[in-house]
RNA sequence: GGCUCGUUGGUCAAGCGGUCAAGACGCCGCCCUCUCACGGCGGAAACAGGGGUUCGAUUCCCCUACGAGCUGCCA
């Protein structure tokens, strides 16, 4: 048996959004866990959306993502090039086209705009429908060279029968069958020279000795078009992979409109790769085993393209925040440190330990951009309304609390270890000769220092980084703050 | 409109003729706890509908409904 060989061939027309990261991502686990090859090919035949920028958005992004291709434009495994607009110049489409004229299967058109639009019938959902009605086909070989030397613009159409049928076999889908009268009879190459994406893909596909054809579904009605075109050339047809589409809430094909789907934007929401790559491949796709964590490598191991599933999936960004969140709490603290730094520093600007802080952030975010909600009341106090002291499980009042702050000030004071242990063990000894619950110490210490509801750490813990003085400084303006408020 | 594909809790999903129909996210409750989070335990929540086939259908077939995709000199 050959090697396995797959391909992923974007358009470069924008940015990517997680549908076709996700392409990306099946194709190269299929080649990968066959111990395959993945390649990359750029289909720039449309040269109207072409995008400036949008091949290096490819490139980064599947190298972020960690999908090293081993053919590609940059990397030469005998086949290329890998680049259409350059393959074109080698004449190679034209080539294959003209051959299928030779054989009938393809034909010469020079219809005018005119005359095609007046083919088109009706209006569904603000688009015109039109069949070709096989006018050029009747053209004799003499018109066609006439026309030909006339310099007269032409497109070569497929040419295929009104009857019969046209079969063509998907591994998931099985087999599918349509009426070639259904078909229509798609441009091959365009008047620009070009060829169309259908064509292309066809030719290079073959020519590049792709063994598995993984693609969106929305290429599977379009599939016989493409199987008739491996048959009229004798080709041997690859294995066909359909993957079910990924949509919005609405159930709607993720589209770069839809907002926060493209992968760049979802990593400058703060999302970490690794959880963003985990996530879409669980999106049409499931392991044998009961278990959702997978690093690439594992993916690599597990993935059976035979458990791809058929239907669409919508795209949660509710349970990617939380895998993004597994992701961090798993994350060695170094890494995790390097890349909250830049949020911490946003929000805290006095000098604290931020690693201690990271720390306590560490467990209790999803995102990073979770972060300053968190640490903000480290700079300051915020404004807060006395009635938080009142606390009915910790049997707190904001008289008790006055009362426990006026206590434990001088402790405080006298404290030279700052340092959370010797803090709460300080604060132990208090709620044991008072003979109350720690909760009715603890929590108006913590609020006082804080000015917050809930913080990411426990009161010792927060003095700790406080340091000293400013730890005073708080407990001394919350006593002040309740003497003149209540 | 035509063609193609799809349909298990709100979402991701397991299931491939006989199950009390897994699990995860989210939601709710309890426990842990110096608040919150983490962690632990528990709960509510689904086979679109109708016909067949079968001793027996979530699983197989047909119809209907709904959804999606395609119907470009875009991919």
């Amino acid at each position: 048996m050959s090697k396995i060989r797959t391909r992923y061939a974007p358009s470069p027309t924008g940015k990517m959004h997680v549908g076709n990261l996700r392409s990306a991502l099946y194709e190269f686990l299929i080649a990968k866990h066959a111990g395959g090859d993945f390649m990359l090919r750029i289909e720039d035949t449309d040269q109207e959306r072409f995008v400036e920028g949008a091949t290096e958005i490819i490139y980064r992004t599947l190298d972020q993502a960690g999908l090293h291709h081993d053919e590609g434009p940059d990397k030469d495994g005998g086949f290329g090039p890998y680049v259409q607009s350059q393959r074109m110049q080698t004449g190679i489409y034209m080539k294959y086209a003209k051959e299928l004229v030779e054989k009938g299967e393809a034909y010469y058109c020079f219809c005018e705009k005119e005359r095609l639009d007046s083919l088109k019938t009706e209006i569904v959902e603000g688009k015109e429908i039109m069949m070709y009605d096989k006018h050029c086909m009747s053209l004799s070989k003499e018109e066609v060279e006439a026309n030909l030397a006339a310099g007269k613009p032409f497109v070569i159409r497929q040419n295929i029968p009104n009857e019969g049928t046209t079969t063509f076999h998907d591994e998931l889908y099985g087999d599918i069958t349509v009426e070639n009268a259904e078909l229509d009879d798609m441009i091959l190459i365009k008047s620009d020279g070009y060829p169309t994406y259908n064509f292309a893909n066809v030719v290079d596909d073959h020519t590049m000795n792709i063994t598995h054809v993984v693609r969106g579904n929305e290429y599977l009605s379009s599939s016989p078009k493409y199987q008739r075109l491996y048959d009229a050339f004798g080709w041997e047809s690859p294995v066909y992979i359909h993957l079910p589409l990924i949509t919005d809430e609405n159930h709607k094909k993720l589209s770069k409109r839809s907002g926060h789907a493209s992968f760049e934007e979802l990593l400058e929401q703060g999302f970490v790769t690794e959880a963003v790559v985990n996530f879409i491949a669980l999106l049409g796709w499931s392991p044998e085993e009961n278990r959702e964590i997978f690093s690439l490598e594992e993916l690599i191991q597990e993935f059976d393209y035979r458990r791809i599933s058929k239907s669409p999936a919508v795209f949660d960004m509710v349970k990617l925040k939380w895998m993004n969140g597994e992701y961090l709490k798993a994350m060695e603290f170094d890494r995790f440190y390097e890349m909250a730094e830049p949020y911490l520093k946003a929000a805290v600007h006095k000098s604290y330990d931020l690693r201690k802080i990271a720390a306590m952030v560490k467990t209790r975010i999803e995102i990073f951009p979770d972060i300053p909600g968190h640490v903000d009341f480290f700079d300051a106090v915020p404004e807060y309304d006395i009635s938080m002291y009142a606390h009915k499980k910790m049997k707190t009042t904001p008289e008790s609390s006055l009362e426990v702050l006026r206590e434990l000030l001088p402790l405080f004071e006298g404290q030279e270890d700052y340092s959370n242990d010797a803090l709460y063990g300080l604060l132990c000894n208090y709620v044991k000769e008072k003979g109350c619950k720690n909760g009715y110490a603890m929590w108006p210490v913590r609020t006082a220092v804080s000015g917050k509801q809930m913080t990411p750490g426990g009161a010792t813990e927060l003095m700790e980084v406080l340091g000293k003085e400013e730890s005073l400084a708080r407990l001394r303006a919350a006593i002040e703050k309740l003497e003149k408020e209540l």
